[in-house]
DNA sequence: ATAGGGTTAG
């Protein structure tokens, strides 16, 4: 209590104290000290703000003050600093259930799942949790997927019989959605006592995540009252499926829309490739984010549109808008398909000059891979190098920086490395090792990893796969090797697979099997010049001018042009 | 004074 009146009279001072500075007009006093800690906590938006706050709780004996100090707490939590909320937690002689349940949350937030586990039952030595406890610490299960610990945390709800609580039961139907137990959340679900927006967006996000959109539909037309949310899930939930024409409609059905709304039908187009859509809703939006540059940027990048990335990206700058670590990993991409070593340079730089967080392992695989495509092969070996902890893709976008430069051997090196520290490949890893065994001739290898690909890892071969190892064997001129392969297919070998088996014939002169192999391209991607192309060349190579010039009819006749290729000359 | 459901990356 007289605390809470200490805390009252500074308050009541600083006016008395900006009075007197008004009127005397002496030295300057502080900021800080001249304004109350209540209403700084109330302003406070920035880790220096925090850092001032922090020992003005301190000097003001504030410290015992647990209503301010829970304020504090939350503050910490929002700004992600949980050392300063930990700190002036301890400091409270007796903390009450508020403050316990706050640094909590802050850890559940925060910290490892251990970490809160470990203050959780250091908790319990001195307070009973109630219903504010758990809601947290069970969204920390979910993100973690951590099954068995949320299942004994929930046997601890039943037993404190807080299972009825709205916010328990809505995280438990999230966290058991999340462990894939969809009759078990919507057993949770079905026995509510009484239900919110909240619990039945949650319920429709899980039947999304388990690709039910029917039972999902039939929950969002069925409930009584909805939010932005449930519908921003319901769009995100079509976008997810691939069912745009869903999302689109429910996109223009609502009634307001935020900038989730907007990024999640931008991303879907987006993704499907279809940059037009997507531009045209990001040209409406007026409150653009990070979100949704990065999903412009990123998604030009994935069309093979680098100079579009490039250009959004450069807009984005001068908007003063602070890229992210998506927006440098779409950039890095972008400037990868560019291939040149300036921009590359220019890249590199920017994000040292600007401080820009670029130590996640994603923004270094791109920055790897960029360095790698665009000749700067010492800077992708020094960056990789650097790594405290390699992890699958950065290894995959050295590999794949290997292969490119003609060191396949190297890129096998790699791979056996990766493996040594225990990382398991994807089906990615594997066609970036496959085509760096191609490229290097390396058949025993290829063939190797192939099999391990399929027996130890159990991935089943993409049509990618086999068009890696048809490479592999055709440049190697194992021709018959290679279309046995091919036909021992259990899918619909792709354009690709044919296309290698087609460059194959072209390098060895196979002209009886290209002809095969043209056949299925014609079918299967005709507006591709550059295989009757190949076919002529091969026709060339050997005498056969009739057969070339009635190529060249066909060409014509479909009015195919063969697209000049480029090349990048490094110095 | 404390809690639950939604967004981007090879």
């Amino acid at each position: 209590m007289t605390l809470f009146l200490r805390f009252r009279c500074s308050s009541s001072y600083s006016s008395t104290s900006a009075l007197t500075t008004i009127t005397t007009i002496a030295a300057p006093v502080p900021a800080a000290s001249s304004l109350s800690v209540a209403s700084l906590l109330f302003s406070c938006r920035s880790l220096r703000s925090l850092e001032q706050i922090h020992p003005l709780i301190i000097r003001k004996g504030l410290e015992q003050h647990q209503v301010l100090v829970c304020r504090f707490l939350v503050l910490c939590t929002s700004l992600a600093e949980l050392r300063y909320a930990s700190d002036v937690f301890y400091r409270v002689s007796s903390p009450n259930l508020f403050l316990w349940n706050t640094l909590l949350n802050a850890s559940s937030n925060l910290s490892p799942l251990s970490d809160t586990l470990s203050f959780f039952n250091l908790m319990r030595r001195s307070q009973c949790p109630d219903g504010f406890s758990f809601p947290c610490l069970i969204k920390s299960c979910s993100s973690h997927a951590a099954f068995f610990l949320g299942a004994s945390l929930h046997s601890a709800i039943l037993h404190l019989g807080l299972e009825d609580d709205l916010f328990i039961r809505t995280s438990l139907i999230n966290f058991y959605g999340k462990c894939s137990h969809v009759d078990a959340s919507r057993k949770l679900f079905d026995t509510m006592l009484n239900r919110n927006e909240v619990s039945w967006t949650a319920m429709i996000a899980v039947y999304f995540s388990s690709c039910d959109t029917v039972t999902a539909r039939f929950l969002f037309d069925k409930m009584p009252e909805r939010n932005l949310i449930t519908w921003n899930v319901m769009i995100d939930g079509y976008v997810k499926a691939g069912d745009l024409a869903n999302a689109r409609k429910l996109f223009e059905e609502m009634p307001q829309r935020n900038e989730i709304s907007f990024t999640s039908m931008i991303d879907g187009y987006a993704k499907s490739g279809d940059m037009d859509s997507a531009r045209f809703l990001f040209e409406q939006f007026n409150n653009k984010d990070v979100f949704s540059w990065s999903a412009m940027i990123s998604g030009y990048a994935q069309s093979y549109k680098p100079t579009e990335a490039f250009k959004l990206f450069l807009e984005m700058h001068n908007r003063k808008i602070r890229p992210d670590q998506v927006v440098l990993v779409g950039l890095m991409s972008a400037c990868a398909q560019l291939g040149r070593t300036s921009i590359a340079k220019w890249v590199d730089q920017y994000v040292s000059q600007r401080f820009l967080d670029a130590n996640g392992p994603r923004v270094l695989a791109a920055m790897i891979d960029m360095n790698a495509k665009c000749g700067n092969m010492k800077r992708a070996a020094f960056l990789f190098n650097s790594m405290q902890t390699k992890d699958l893709v950065s290894y995959c976008s050295m590999m794949q920086g290997c292969s490119i430069h003609g060191s396949g051997a190297q890129a096998a090196e790699l791979f056996d490395r990766m493996l040594e520290e225990g990382i398991v490949p994807d089906d990615v890893a594997f066609t970036v090792i496959l085509t760096a065994c191609g490229q290097a001739g390396l058949i025993e290898d290829g063939s190797r990893y192939f099999k391990m690909m399929k027996d130890e890892y159990g991935i089943v071969p993409s049509p990618d796969h086999y068009a890696c190892m048809v490479d592999l064997l055709g440049r190697a001129g194992l021709m018959g090797e290679a279309y046995k392969f091919v036909k021992s297919m259990p899918v619909e070998p792709h354009a690709g697979v044919w296309g290698a088996l087609l460059s194959a014939c072209k390098m060895h002169c196979n002209r009886e099997l290209a002809e095969i192999a043209l056949q299925r391209l014609c079918e299967v991607e005709p507006e591709n010049a550059g295989n009757l192309v190949s076919m002529s060349n091969i026709y060339a190579a050997d005498d056969r001018w009739a057969d070339v010039s009635q190529i060249r009819n066909i060409m014509r006749l479909r009015g195919l042009r063969k697209i000049p290729g480029c090349t990048w000359v490094y110095s």
